[in-house]
DNA sequence: GTCTATATCACGATAGAC
DNA sequence: GTCTATCGTGATATAGAC
């Protein structure tokens, strides 16, 4: 359990109802949050954005802190549901194009949930004291390993991972996180499927070319 | 003039007192929005902050909007001025070297400017409308020319200068933007000089090296 | 020029009718 | 299980005393 506030989940049997009200209210609040922040939004806002009555909201969550933390909750699930894979047996460019079109396609497909975690990292994180613990420093380390070992065998330069790292998470989330001013920049009126591939591609091109390792052939 | 708003702003002579007073609610007030974005800051926190009593801020600004565009246009003055050049007369490493270093340094002396600034992009920049126009695209259109010429002339691969600025100001920003995250994974207490130094030096590495261009020494 | 007092309203949350 | 009515709080903003 990453949250301490959602384990006093109410946990009442799920009537198809109450499932389908608990997901619109939940994507609801996601945008609301995205856009207002925790302290910003409101329970009317989001029950307006889920078509529901605002007192309803109350009902299906306790309160405001709660819903909040069941939508963080379901965004870090979500990353680690698909992005703790940096195959160890590949060659370095093979797997680092992997990961970043992974990260680079969920920056397309969930954009909400990106923005939602870096306004939440931006206010300091008060509401993921628990999630920022001495684990995370551990799960972190761990992330770095492959590198090292890369490095080791010689088939990257002996660049500490963190910064590897901080530079991949940075360079991919940027394209949900500032979507108005790169849209804005490149006059053009939305981030489409052409753009994110020619980012994917510059992306994982640089970084790679950047760290040492020989790159491939991009598969299109 | 950047944004529209500010230009109503209150031109009185500025007296010492006044010139004080209001630089202390704009530095408070810049904590503040930086910590819960426009919609969640009060002006009661402000005032707190800045020592003053509440309906102090409000005689010296107009209202909540008007003290969050000036906070914001001192934020782009400030990049503004510093942060136009990319020398094309110099080799492309030494002039991404100055730049990156830069920025850098701007996410560390500055990271509450950083954080206003990305908190209004997240939302959606409404309240920056005019100021993301065509004038901005020009704008930006004039900074990707630099690496254009670099490429027609071989000192650099040819990738589209639009995805290296980009990777350059996320991977820069990230250092002020996710500070806690940062913090958390390394295991620090806080990002020092030594931190910001290897950061500055692995980017730059990586950076200048992904994009084809010979790498100089770091002066350090 | 400065601060106290207060008007007005929107917010989170709950009680209780249906 | 659902919605209406409402309570108490805290928000922006202003009027007017000092």
């Amino acid at each position: 359990m990453l949250l301490d506030i959602v384990s006093h989940r109410n946990d009442k049997p799920a009537g198809r109802i109450r499932q389908h009200n608990e997901q619109l209210i939940l994507s609801a609040a996601e945008e609301e949050f995205a856009k207002n922040g925790f302290k910003g939004a409101t329970m009317n806002n989001i029950a307006e954005r889920a078509g529901l009555p605002k007192s309803n909201i109350h009902y299906y969550f306790k309160n405001k802190l709660q819903l909040y933390a069941e939508v963080l909750s379901n965004i870090i699930d979500l990353w680690d549901g698909a992005l703790n894979e940096l195959d160890a047996n590949e060659t370095p460019a093979t797997a680092l194009r992997a990961y970043i079109a992974t990260k680079m396609h969920f920056a397309q497909e969930y954009p909400l949930a990106s923005r939602v975690f870096a306004k939440e990292i931006l206010s300091g994180a008060p509401r993921l004291n628990d999630y920022f613990n001495d684990e995370y420093q551990d799960w972190f380390e761990r992330k770095t390993e492959v590198f090292r070992l890369w490095a080791a065998q010689g088939k990257i330069d002996p660049i500490e991972p963190a910064y590897i790292i901080f530079l991949i998470w940075s360079a991919t989330q940027h394209y949900s996180d500032f979507d108005v001013q790169i849209t804005s920049a490149m006059g053009i009126k939305k981030l489409g499927k052409a753009e994110f591939a020619a980012a994917t591609e510059a992306l994982s091109r640089v970084i790679i070319r950047g760290i040492g390792a020989e790159d491939v052939v991009a598969v299109t």
